[in-house]
DNA sequence: TTGAAAGCGGTACCAG
DNA sequence: CTGGTACCGCTTTCAA
């Protein structure tokens, strides 16, 4: 079913039905009238791809996700939604595996696709992709780390800020022994927490200890914590790169017969809503995914207002949030 | 950048970069690679919106999601998404808020898109959506309840059969007061698992109670539990409608002041990865969303072999698993 | 207020 | 093996 036959049903001109569709205003009430009712009869949808194509422009924007069972990025990608579809833009997302290639097939999926825009929302990104996002010439916005360009703006988390204030709290309560646990292919904000982690805890030298987790989700924090238990180093806190995989942090350290806070503290970061519901409740760093979401849409579509002010580059600060999986330490 | 200009440079006709494009076996070596390079060197894109178009097809499939925070609607959509992209099928995925009006929208969104088929993958339908669903004439799956029409496929749940194990188990226990707890405004599965505890429980007349909760995730749980606990009803066993509100129900019998199982048994529903993660481990009801993913995307793709046979009916069936979250009831 | 027609960026058929 | 060209379904001047 085509404008065509909509224009044949109702005895008009094709320009005629488009107008209707478009700008209602210009088509003699009578007439709109009949040509509406054409279309509801054959329950007539326009073709959306044909009127991206003349109209030469697409307002819908693309994003390469990953990591999206954790839910920290689930709800940045959430709010994007919303924010964007409140403001008259679709989403598309694309979901690839963290891998070079994947992303950039993504990436290329969209760009083919003419998006208005480009997200990405990643834990990690990587040079090919970083590559391909800029000669697009589409303007695009990272969530994570990298250096902006003239297309291409980047969201920064200030994981150094939001570090120390875990750090210095812990210390406040007690705590000189400090273990981290993280992916132990440590790219992207992985590798940006570790280092935050590293810088923090520079006066405790060699009082801690990173453990490396196979995967960046509850199994591998699980993991990491076993391996970390049976290492002989003893932490009187264990921070963890994330709260997703805290929550398996957390199970590994029931796992081995400790209690969480009084033999052992656990944090997490990222404040996912989850990390309410952990047990216990996770003492965590608070990350605004909401604002993450409306700062991304804003920087990829400010071309609205005609100046076209791309490559700027935002940093967001991180609270603490003190919850019961942290306490003073035992005497151990 | 467009067909035309990579004809040019390569002085070729467009047919020609099509063909290098589509088929390019047809094309002689030399020219192909002459054409090739000129694209590499304008890092050119080809519009996939022009291609559909002129195709006619759109190897996309469009899903109508709710409810993405819960692991477990997610989690289907992942799988989905993998064995889509495997068949060469890209997936476009609107997230609307359970509004009866949003998911029309969505709906009509991807119908416009010309998607080659449409999966719903949400915890609630209505009749018009369905309406709509019905009559786009697109190939459609429900994951949900429903009945199967012409073009549309219906993939049910047997939560009677999964709901009875449950009960069945926590008799062989002990436990002879039910409570469950779910969603108030009970419809689609929602509906269908609060019927289908109603039916394994027949036998326990009044000793059974329902706490309604005002949202479907863990702050619901939290709340209905807290409710539940208040009201006097003193449940040997909980039955959470999901294991993503399962959360909540843990945290609130421990507000409580009770240990479960000592105290009090809890069970979820659906084996998301998480509920492995809870404290203590959940007993739950295993729900195969790979495969659920994966006879979706069959469902509505089946008109490959040329054969369309659509309206389908299937049936998938659940597996109890114990873990840690339920024992014999105590002294009470 | 309406219609005719030239695109939008590709595809695919038909000739050569 | 390659080029010319009529579409795909819709938008948007330009005239009437």
């Amino acid at each position: 079913m085509k404008l065509r036959d909509i224009a044949a049903k109702a005895k008009v001109s094709v320009a005629t039905v488009s107008r209707v569709l478009n700008d209602p205003g210009r088509v003699k009430e009578r007439t709109r009238t009949r040509v509406l009712k054409a279309m509801r009869e054959v329950h007539y949808y326009p073709n959306a791809l044909a009127r991206c194509l003349a109209k030469g422009e697409n307002r819908c924007l693309g994003v390469v996700a990953s990591n999206l069972d954790n839910p920290f990025y689930l709800e940045i990608l959430l709010s994007l939604e919303s924010i964007a579809r409140r403001r008259g833009y679709e989403v598309e997302v694309a979901n690839p595996n963290c891998r070079a290639s994947e992303l950039v097939a993504s990436a290329r999926l969209m760009i083919g696709r003419r998006v208005a825009g480009l997200v990405l929302i990643a834990s990690e990104s990587n040079p090919a992709l970083f590559l391909e996002l800029e000669r697009s010439r589409l303007p695009v916005v990272i969530c994570g780390t990298g250096t902006a360009t003239e297309n291409i703006s980047i969201i920064t988390m200030n994981y150094v800020n939001g570090m120390h204030r875990v750090v210095k709290y812990l210390r406040s309560l007690g705590h000189y022994r400090l273990a981290f646990v993280c992916h132990h292919r440590a790219v992207g904000s992985a590798m940006e927490r570790k280092m935050a982690f590293l810088d923090a805890t520079r006066e405790f030298s060699d009082l801690r200890y990173i453990a490396l987790a196979g995967s960046d989700d509850p199994g591998g924090g699980q993991q990491a914590t076993r391996h970390l238990l049976a290492s002989g180093f003893r932490p009187t806190a264990i921070i963890s790169e994330n709260d997703y995989m805290a929550l398996g942090v957390l199970r590994g350290v029931r796992d081995h017969g400790l209690r969480v806070p009084e033999d052992l503290s656990v944090t997490g970061y990222d404040n996912i809503i989850l990390s309410e519901f952990a047990s216990p409740p996770l003492t965590t760093v608070e990350v605004p995914r909401e604002e993450i979401g409306r700062v991304a849409f804003e920087a990829v579509v400010t071309n609205e207002g005609g100046i076209r002010q791309f490559g700027r580059t935002f940093v967001i600060d991180h609270e603490l949030v003190v919850r019961e999986s942290t306490g003073r330490p035992g005497l151990q």
